[in-house]
DNA sequence: ATTATTATGGATACCAGATATCCATAATAA
DNA sequence: TTATTATGGATATCTGGTATCCATAATAAT
């Protein structure tokens, strides 16, 4: 299991037009530059973004992207989900294993039965919970973090040397 | 990003050898019809496992396998490590994006500096954390837990029904 | 000791999704 | 009108997960 590298790309991005946030728009050239990623792969992962509104899109000349609303409105989750999609992390895949026939009642119809099952299975719901630790964590993360704490250093980099 | 289902043969795998601890052995055969897998790729499961010293297994007739220490001391966190492997589910893949490049002396040598701006990524610092937190809540939830959890119910089960 | 049984591990095949590129088109500003 | 920039469809490639087969080793029962 691995975060894919379009995340990866994407927060960067996000990063690189919070810190841009002077003339506005940078084009896909600029972007594609820093990050060392072909123009019309990075194409791609800025469309969805901007499709979820997390960036806006200007085409002509002096083009380019720029956040849609501030970096402390644009969470680590937000991105995560776009880029990896809303499905869960995990999924139980068998109905019939020995601790989900344990919460079977004969009575009730097989087909419906195993629906419940599933959503049930105890498996899962630790998954699903621990998954959901991840994303707490996620949801409180901002581009603005990332940016305050990255001017911070800089700041106390520079006082070191005087 | 999705969990392997190897990840979820082997949970499954795992809570119904912690509900077998009759006569000991389960064979491959049991566990693979129980779960509808083949044996074949869950032998491949099992051996995992086994290699990681979380069951134990022996040939021959009536051989099979069995937990190699008690159910409250086989976490969650133990069985994906083993399955998922070990490596960080996020890596940070440039080294010279933007807000790398704010932490950069440039009295370092160039070498090392990448490789320490590739430890220091920000977005990689926040994304491990976060995987942290995940991995924690993994740590405290053991295959006795599930069983627990599994013979609660049934048991509240049976007195609903009287 | 022999035999039947069971796990092990190497080789291999297959498929889906991630990664990546190219190009024609649309939209916008100068 | 023109140059520029983003968009999206088509496509190619690669990697890892999923899965099976088979020869071999190890073990228990006889």
């Amino acid at each position: 299991m691995q975060f894919s590298k379009s995340t990866d790309y994407a927060l960067h991005a996000l990063v690189h037009l919070g810190l841009s946030e002077r003339s506005s728009n940078v084009g896909i050239k600029e972007l594609s530059g820093t990050l060392g990623v072909s123009e019309s792969y990075l194409s791609k992962i800025m469309s969805k973004l901007r499709q979820d509104g997390i960036v806006r899109a200007v085409p002509g000349v002096n083009g380019g992207y720029e956040l849609a609303r501030p970096a402390e409105q644009i969470s680590f989750f937000d991105v995560v989900q776009v880029m990896e999609g809303r499905q869960q992390l995990f999924k139980c895949s068998n109905s019939r294993s020995q601790q989900h026939r344990l919460l079977d009642e004969e009575e009730s119809a097989p087909e419906s039965q195993r629906e419940l099952d599933r959503k049930e299975c105890l498996i899962e719901k630790v998954m699903y919970s621990a998954e959901q630790q991840m994303y707490q964590y996620l949801r409180e993360q901002t581009i603005q973090s990332v940016l305050d704490e990255a001017l911070k250093r800089r700041f106390s980099h520079e006082m070191n040397k005087k």
